[in-house]
RNA sequence: GGAGAGGUGGGUGAGUGGCUGAAACCAACAGUUUGCUAAACUGUCGUAGGGGGUAACUCUUACCGGGGGUUCGAAUCCCCCCCUCUCCGCCA
């Protein structure tokens, strides 16, 4: 969440930032700097109140050692006194904070000044192309009939044994799945991320920590008798082993990486272009997490956006990198660049990853900071991106490299497949 | 799940009602000494909020797992919750 000395010296600044939007927030904002007066002032009245307690408590403290019993006593109505006025105060302020806070849960980050101005996906912005559009056969197939003819994908399986969105991976096609999870993860680490393995659980504060609480609370599946929610990323868990975490300047960059499952409802968003693997409950995905210096993250985004366009040349599938506008934007992300893979049978673009700067928006509420060169605390700078989600992956490879008799499997990928083609 | 023990600053660990935001030691950082390293010595060394000052800085509040309570006053007493450890049970 946004900071509120931030909003406070920043107003006018804020407000035009987040019109990117499409949403006027300035009734919003004047009530959290509103809020924040009468926090300033509460608090300092209450500080006083407390000083003077603190005062009297002690000269109570040498009367009774001193044996002046009756003059304490004299004393202890005041205390008392004041404490009814504490009381009051204590209410004001922890109600004007709770309702600066739900009012702060509701504002999303600041878009970048680059972030391009747009309501739909139709208004984001095209910053680089790859590849070109593989050229099929007039019998080409989507990857639905591809992965039934090659007997490597069952849905109707995981219906029964679970529900719809939960595919069952056979053969060559769970190969397939291992053998990408491995590249994607021995690229990351090549590229210095450290490998993590973390919880697929995670509590409610991780939630809260990276904005996926209380904004998405309704995408991500809750375990109701131990309270503990299901990740939808990777990012989650990864992100918060530092939450409460201040670091020396020197241990950054912090680069993290990890393979995980992710769950997702996606509650309400079924429709009809969402057959087979494009849209699933469960699917696989490698994800990189980076803590910066803020004022290196947007050269850092910059490297993480090469990084996933490497993985996409190297598996040779005809990719565009687009750059979100402000309407498509996640509700925590300043920047966000989406890449998508071309699908030649379907013959539309598939996102494949997910790349964004977060600034300090998660690192506020994650209180992950560092100590700068100054000796001061500062928060720092988070940042994440999918490399990548398999499901898409696989339904792009898949299509684009059919062929009568197959499929190829791009060379990069022969080590960790152990053959390069698929066929009956 | 049952029984017991315990949760204090980066770490170890003192502290059972006021003199403790917290001893001591270690680590860390800065400096002195040193041909270099080591050692020794000196100093610094939690976080967050509020007030005052251009600032250096200064005053103040809160925090000893979390939340309530008792008391003029709580790290210290009481209650609830969470977590960790040991033993037992169960188990991949």
């Amino acid at each position: 969440m946004l900071q509120v000395p931030f909003i406070r010296e920043n107003r006018d600044q804020v407000i035009q930032g987040l019109a990117k939007r499409n949403k006027d927030f300035t009734t919003q904002i004047d009530a959290i700097i509103a809020l924040d007066e009468t926090r300033r002032k509460t608090q300092n009245d209450l500080d006083n109140l407390l000083a003077e307690v603190n005062k009297l408590s002690k000269e109570i403290g040498e009367m009774m050692k001193s044996g002046r019993k009756d003059d304490a006593e004299k004393i202890k109505p005041q205390v008392a006194s004041l404490k009814e006025q504490i009381k009051t105060l204590e209410t004001t302020l922890a109600e004007t904070e709770e309702a600066q806070k739900q009012l702060l849960y509701q504002i999303p980050n600041v878009p970048n000044e680059i972030v391009p101005v747009g309501k739909t996906a139709d208004e984001n912005v095209e910053v680089y192309r790859w590849g070109s559009v593989p050229t099929l056969g007039d019998n080409k197939k989507p990857h639905w009939e591809l992965i039934e003819e090659y007997d490597l994908i069952d849905f109707e399986l995981g219906t029964k044994i679970t529900g719809a969105g939960f595919p069952v991976y056979k053969g060559k096609g769970a190969r397939l799945q291992r053998a990408l999870i491995n590249f994607f993860l021995d690229e990351a680490t090549a590229a210095g991320y450290r490998e993590f393995q973390p919880p697929l659980m995670v509590n409610e504060a991780s939630g809260y920590g990276t904005g996926q609480l209380p904004d998405k609370e309704g995408q991500m599946y809750h375990v109701g008798v131990d309270d503990l929610y299901l990740i939808p990323t990777a990012e989650v868990p990864l992100t918060n082993l530092y939450r409460d975490v201040i670091l020396k300047e020197s241990d950054l960059p912090v680069k993290m990486t990890g393979y995980t499952p992710c769950f997702r409802r996606e509650a309400g968003s079924w429709g009809a272009h969402v057959r087979g693997l494009n849209r699933l409950h469960q699917f696989d995905k490698v994800e990189i997490v980076q803590l910066v210096h803020p004022d290196q993250s947007y050269a850092i985004l910059e490297n993480m956006v090469e990084h996933v366009k490497q993985l996409l040349q190297k598996l040779g599938l005809h990719f565009r990198i687009i750059r979100l506008c402000g309407g498509d934007m996640g509700f925590t992300s300043s920047l966000t660049y989406d890449f998508e893979a071309w699908s030649g049978a379907q013959e539309r673009w598939l996102e494949v990853s997910s790349t964004s700067n977060f600034e300090t928006f998660q690192a506020n509420r994650l209180k992950c900071r560092f100590k700068n060169a100054d000796g001061k605390t500062q928060l720092v700078h988070t940042l994440n991106g999918s490399a990548l989600a398999l499901p898409r992956i696989v339904a792009s490879l898949l299509e684009n490299n059919q062929d009568a008799n197959g499929i190829k499997i791009p060379e990069a990928l022969v080590p960790y497949t152990g053959f390069d083609r698929i066929s009956k």
